[in-house]
DNA sequence: TGGTTGAGATGACGGTGTCAGCTGTAGACT
DNA sequence: AGTCTACAGCTGACACCGTCATCTCAACCA
């Protein structure tokens, strides 16, 4: 038998699931409180006992979600069977594979947070700081902040730009996989000796 | 005295007009068949005789909105003053002034496009033509194809997290330029002769 | 044991997208 | 000329949404 606090917790916890999965489902028009309320047990008032308000709820979502990518970014860091080049690539899929499996909570991510953008940012600053360290295995440190942006910004465009469907494959005869490729070995040549 | 025809045409222009206008200033939630109605100075059932519903509305704001950017791109291609070089990066600054300028509106071009989007993905389409242009003046017409994706995605990325606030300048110590500048010249290294 | 706190329920309100039905007029037809 | 028709726009209505004020009631603390 749960006590109070367990309890608030708990209810909170199946909000943000039932949002995350709302989402996934059927985009950001699927996700009203009511139903986020219903498939958590509650109904729609209780929402607000734990968030301000709708935006509140769905920037909690992001964070949830930019925090996953950066726990996926660190193990791959840390991953000691791996390569500096191949840390990098598979960081950068981390990335990619969140806007293919989970396109709705991608575009969420990576939209303007709605209220107060500060601890979204915050959050995604922390998977930035695990993928800076990668690009800074391959590239030095001093290239690092260069380097990764252009890297995340290319990830990140190659990314929506197929999930959208504007990077139509019979049109460019490309795949964002090969992309990515071409983006690492370009950065790898690079390297650690160049401005 | 304007003919019916004219009349008709005249108010869905106000309408598109008048989406395009509340969306700039206040971002999509502001954009309301209601409001666009009375901007156009019509009520809010008179956009159902233009748009089937909300969503084509929003849809052809972004078609023009591309349509807008293929001209662009493709005065710069037919621009005899300026080099290969010099088109290609000013190509690129013509898609991320339009996040610069009218962030609402390009995040609602790169979007999944709601209903039907082959309209949106054919509109896209065609600046993406002109820009592959562009590209092989560069690299040459049989890398055009892999190294424009790469640069429309590098540019989409880097426009998409200036806007949101992801590309924090204090942590990257870059600018969105820089990082345009960075493709541009990594990809001319690579040149005509390169795979 | 009695008071307090806070999670959750409920009723209500304004706003929104959408549709059915109506009105009036521009243009076509006889 | 007179009549008919198509259709842009108006209005009322409906279901749904986010949000809030208010209420209830069980878990906590003194």
């Amino acid at each position: 038998m749960p006590t109070r606090a367990e309890s608030a917790a708990s209810t909170r916890r199946d909000l943000l699931d039932a949002a995350a999965e709302l989402l996934d489902a059927g985009g950001p028009d699927a996700v009203t409180l009511r139903e986020v309320g219903a498939r958590a047990g509650v109904t729609r008032g209780a929402p607000y006992r734990h968030f301000p308000d709708k935006n509140s709820l769905m920037n909690a979502v992001a964070i949830e979600g930019w925090e996953r990518v950066g726990d996926q970014v660190h193990a791959v860091r840390v991953d000691p069977g791996l390569s500096a080049t191949e840390k990098l690539r598979a960081a950068l899929v981390a990335l990619i594979s969140v806007a293919r499996h989970q396109p709705h909570l991608y575009q969420l991510m990576c939209s303007t947070p709605a209220g107060d953008p500060a601890d979204a940012i915050r959050a995604a600053g922390r998977s930035q700081d695990e993928f800076r360290d990668v690009v800074a295995t391959v590239v030095g440190d001093e290239n690092a902040n260069h380097y990764g942006a252009l890297l995340l910004a290319g990830a990140h465009g190659i990314a929506g730009m197929e999930l959208t469907g504007y990077l139509a494959p019979d049109k460019w005869h490309t795949t964002a996989d090969e992309v990515i490729a071409s983006l690492v070995r370009m950065v790898s040549a690079a390297g650690p000796a160049t401005g």
